[in-house]
DNA sequence: AATAAATGAATGACCATTCATTTATTGTCA
DNA sequence: TGACAATAAATGAATGGTCATTCATTTATT
C-alpha cells in the first residue's frame, strides 16, 4: 500500500521546491531529493511535473480555505468577516512564504498549462470572499451597487499583491502585517460600506 | 549598423510569443519566426531569452507609462486623476492582452530569475498611483491615514487581477471594462476620500 | 575590397520520464 | 511460530527529446 504520508512527503518537498525556484526551474530531482525518495517514486504519485503543481495548489488552498471558514463561522457581522478574511489571508502568506509564492506564480502560470483547468480551490477560497459582500448588501451594511463577483476580484488582487511585495523584495521598506491589514481594511471598509454616517471601525 | 527597425521587430514578436505561450514555453525560434528573422540574429540584439523578457517588459510599461503621464497632466484633481489612471489601466489591459499576460506572468517570475533585477519601469509605473495619492492628501480630498506606498500596491493589484480574470477565463462571465472601472473607482473613491461628517471613526 | 549583418545547421547541456532491478511487506501453511 | 512465496513499493541509472546558444558561412552595405 502505498502511503499516505509519502504522499504528503512529496507535496510538502515540492511547495518548498516551487516556491524557491518557480515551476519551471524546479528539478524533479530537486523535488525528490527534498521529499528523500528516489525520482522514479514521485511518479508512482503523481502523473508528472504538472500534476505535482496543480496538487500543491489545491492541497494547500484547500487548507487554508477549511481555516478561513472556522475563523469566519464564529462571526455573523459581515463587516468584521471580511477583516478576519484579510487579516487571515495576509498573516498566512507572511509566515507561509512557500505557499505565498507557489499561489502568485503558478496561478498565473497554469493557465497557459492546461486550459481546462479551473482552479476550483483557488475560485471557492475567492468566492468566501463574494459570499461575504453578499451577506454585508442583504444587511444593509454594504453599498448594493457593487457587484460581489467583481469585488472578490478587486480584494483578492489587492492582498496577493501586497504579499508580492513581501516576498519580492528584500529591498524596497518592508510594511507589517498589522500595518498593510490595516491599511487594506481601512480602504475596503470605507469603499464597500453604505454610507459616511459614522461606522465604528470593526476589528 | 544594426537597424532598430528590427530590434523592434523582435520586441514586439517576443511579446506576442510570450504572451501566447509564457516566457518558458516561448522558443527561441518562435520569437525568430514570428519576428521574420532568423534564430541567431536574436542573439545580436539581445544576450539570451531572460534578457529579451526584460526588454520587452521594460519597453511595454515605458510606453503605458507615457500615455498615463500624458493623460494626467492635463487634469489636477487626484480624484479624477485616479479614475483616468484606473481607466486606461483597464483599457490598455483588455486591448493589449499581450500586454497584460506578460505583465502578469512576468512579474512573478522575474523575482526568481534574477535578484537583482528591480523592475524599474514597473516601480516607476505604480508610483504614479502613490503621487496621486499623495496629491489628494496635500489637498485634503483623501484621508491622510493612507501610507501612499501601501496603497499604490492596494490598487494596483485590484487592476491586476481584474485584468487577468479577462486573460484567464474564457469561461466565466466577463464584465465589461466600463462595468470594472465603474466597480474599482466607486470601491478605492469611497475607500480613499475624506468622510464628509466630521465624525466618522477610524483607527 | 573590406566591413558589417544575417543566417541556420550543429552542438551540447539539460532533465522529465521510464523500467529493469532491488527491497519491503503481506499472506500462507506446516 | 517461522520459512518461503507472492505481491507491492521503491529505486536510480539509462533513455530520448528538447532547446538555448554558437559560429562558420553567406549576404548586404560601405
Amino acid at each position: 500500500m502505498k502511503s499516505a504520508n509519502k504522499h504528503e512527503k512529496i507535496i510538502r518537498a515540492a511547495t518548498k521546491v516551487f516556491a524557491k525556484k518557480g515551476f519551471f526551474n524546479a528539478r524533479i530531482s530537486d523535488i525528490a531529493k527534498e521529499a528523500k525518495v528516489a525520482d522514479g517514486t514521485i511518479y508512482l504519485y503523481f502523473n508528472n511535473k504538472f500534476d505535482i503543481l496543480i496538487s500543491v495548489f489545491e492541497e494547500e488552498v484547500g487548507r487554508l480555505i477549511e481555516q478561513v471558514k472556522r475563523l469566519l463561522s464564529k462571526e455573523n457581522d459581515p463587516r468584521k468577516m471580511l477583516v478576519i478574511f484579510i487579516n487571515k489571508h495576509l498573516r498566512e502568506m507572511k509566515k507561509n512564504r512557500s505557499l505565498a509564492e507557489v499561489i502568485q506564480v503558478e496561478l498565473r502560470q497554469s493557465n497557459k498549462l492546461i486550459k481546462d483547468y479551473r482552479n476550483n480551490k483557488f475560485n471557492e477560497y475567492t468566492n468566501i470572499l463574494a459570499e461575504i459582500i453578499v451577506l454585508g448588501q442583504q444587511k444593509d451594511l454594504f453599498r448594493k451597487d457593487i457587484i460581489p463577483d467583481i469585488a472578490k476580484s478587486i480584494i483578492f488582487g489587492s492582498l496577493d499583491e501586497a504579499a508580492r511585495i513581501w516576498s519580492a523584495a528584500a529591498h524596497t521598506p518592508n510594511y507589517s502585517t498589522e500595518e498593510v491589514t490595516r491599511q487594506v481594511t481601512d480602504i475596503f471598509q470605507a469603499g464597500l460600506a453604505v454610507s459616511q454616517t459614522t461606522d465604528q471601525q470593526v476589528t
